[in-house]
DNA sequence: CGTGTTGGCATACCTTCAGTACGTCAACGA
DNA sequence: TCGTTGACGTACTGAAGGTATGCCAACACG
């Protein structure tokens, strides 16, 4: 750390775009942010934004990227302090319901997310970070039976799709009760699941 | 019909140029396409397209309406050819899959409508036509037991975030065996929902 | 049937914005 | 100490969305 004055620079020059853009995507959207907004609000000019980053969308693809190590760090803490791979499932799923109330991952890691990268981009990026985790656990639970016997990627991008689409309406027309209302409709869907 | 030259004249250039924006935006999106592209193919002028719409923007809404549309259409033939609610629900959802193989239905309705629209205001438009489908046979699905009592808005937007995820994914990396596993696991899906 | 009006559109222009070319200066290695 | 290089700043370009204005044929109307 602290590898030379330079570095140091480029790192801030860097983490000042990184946390500014972030902040101007997630309040205005993609397409209304201007690299103009960002470069002033950073205290940098284009000649920065383009000595660190390809294009526009490739630091949208940054912020995206730094968004989604974020949740899917959150929903590993709050399931691996579970023992049994159900409670795991349920703990992950009701993590992600409540990290997802923040704008920044409404808009960005939603919406604009799969517009701008493109869909098959945007999947892959969360199939490498937070859809891994529901991912295994379901193969987990399917191969120990709590779960009937099934392929588990068609389960996997049934629920989470459910878990985006959820998450965007309760932070839109929510009301606290609907943030335990759609938890409560979740788990009724992971018990309704359950091999009995 | 046809009343006056004039008025057919109008109905044409502005068929044109739906037709054509919507091949454009399904095929290239809506950030990649110029204006200059669709008044080019629709063989008009952008005077004639800011005299039919206000913007890009309401060009694409305009689109997109077509396309919901068409898609709530289909699935309400298929679903009121059944009788009992719990078949139109079946049957309505795997119309939905199968439409959604349209790659303008993938981009311009699940991709790009959120991300230009807005979700917010995307998901109205989804409510006022394939979306009270879902929602209304959820709700007499509920209130004659089949499936257990509980508010039905969250279960609608769980199930509805479920489907355009499913679509989004088998059209992407899709093999044909895909659409037959994504049907089955949903259907074991609403299955599992059923009260016994 | 002649005439004024309006609707439907073309043309030319303006503004903004993503992206590029090039210059500059301080940090770094030798 | 000096040449090199990396991290920017500055100035410019092309393109794209949007606007102002003009034109001509269709329509209403006497």
């Amino acid at each position: 750390m602290a590898q030379g004055v330079r570095a140091r620079q480029r790192e801030q020059t860097r983490e000042a775009l990184l946390r500014e853009s972030r902040r101007l995507f997630s309040t205005l959207g993609y397409g209304a942010v201007g690299l103009a907004e960002i470069v002033a609000a950073a205290g940098v000019t284009k000649g920065a934004l383009y000595h660190h980053f390809d294009s526009k969308a490739e630091l949208f693809r940054s912020v995206l990227e730094q968004v989604q190590q974020e949740v899917a760090e959150r929903i590993a803490v709050t399931a691996d302090a579970r023992e049994e791979p159900w409670e795991q499932l349920v703990a992950g799923c009701e993590a992600f319901l409540s990290t997802s109330t923040d704008p920044s991952v409404q808009r960005i890691l939603l919406v604009d997310g799969p517009a701008v990268l493109g869909w098959s981009e945007w999947r892959a990026m969360n199939e490498a970070t937070s859809g891994r985790h529901l991912a295994s656990v379901l193969t987990v639970l399917i191969a120990e039976g709590t779960i009937p016997a099934q392929p588990a990627a068609p389960l996997t991008h049934l629920l989470s799709g459910a878990m985006n689409e959820a998450a965007l309406w309760l932070a839109d027309s929510g009301g606290p009760d609907d943030l335990a209302e759609t938890v409560r409709a979740l788990t009724r869907l992971l018990e309704a699941l359950r091999a009995r």
